[in-house]
DNA sequence: CGTGTAAGGAATTCTGACACG
DNA sequence: CGTGTAAGGAATTCTGACACG
């Protein structure tokens, strides 16, 4: 609740022209991936995509894997299984977290 | 060299409506301490205004002072002041650096 | 399959000015 | 002094499609 529970890095904050910048990708492209279900940018409610550094990271990636000749369909499987990972880890830190606050803060009012 | 040497932090990536949204502030009050210097964008080459999420946490604050009944001139030495030391700071651990590379590499080629 | 491009429209941003105070 | 607003233009982004392969 407090600090940086994710901080500057996965703030969803950048148009596309600068991921594109960033990336070296273009627009095409990072569409493209996004159709393909590689990467998940928010919506402005006007319909402007927007993007996080985490994003650009995995954009990188994605092109490496493209690069490698490897296809959309497998990058997303693979993707995905790291996603999904990831999401397990995050909700055991959140558990760990929400035991600590119930040890220290046990009816605490 | 290596990694997050400034990561993302200070990197100018968002455009002024999102700094809009994640500040509360109007487009006319973001620009206008811009122009009293209190804040400093970065600027595509066709000219639109780039800021980073540092220059989002500095609007605030400026915000809060502005709210406080401080003019931006008097904001405007206060946060000078501080930016010459935060850039002093910045010069002596890059000189750390430099002495440690010096010490580690030293004639490596 | 992955990407380039021209097309037309909608949303964003920019500057300088008038306004109030 | 700090901020709102309407004005007109320039730059950005969006989607669906044609193209190549």
């Amino acid at each position: 609740m407090t600090g940086n529970d994710f901080s500057y890095r996965d703030k969803k904050v950048m148009s596309i022209g600068i991921v594109k910048e960033l990336t070296g990708l273009s627009e095409r492209q990072i569409r493209y991936y996004e159709k393909r279900k590689l990467i998940f940018p928010d919506r402005t409610t006007t319909g402007i995509r927007k993007y996080s550094f985490s994003d650009v990271d995995r954009l990188m990636e994605i092109a490496d894997k493209i690069e490698e000749g490897v296809q959309t369909h497998e990058i997303r499987s693979e993707l995905a299984k790291r996603d999904e990972k990831q999401k397990t880890k995050e909700v055991r830190e959140q558990m760990i977290k929400g035991q600590l606050n119930a040890h220290f803060h046990y009816r605490k009012l």
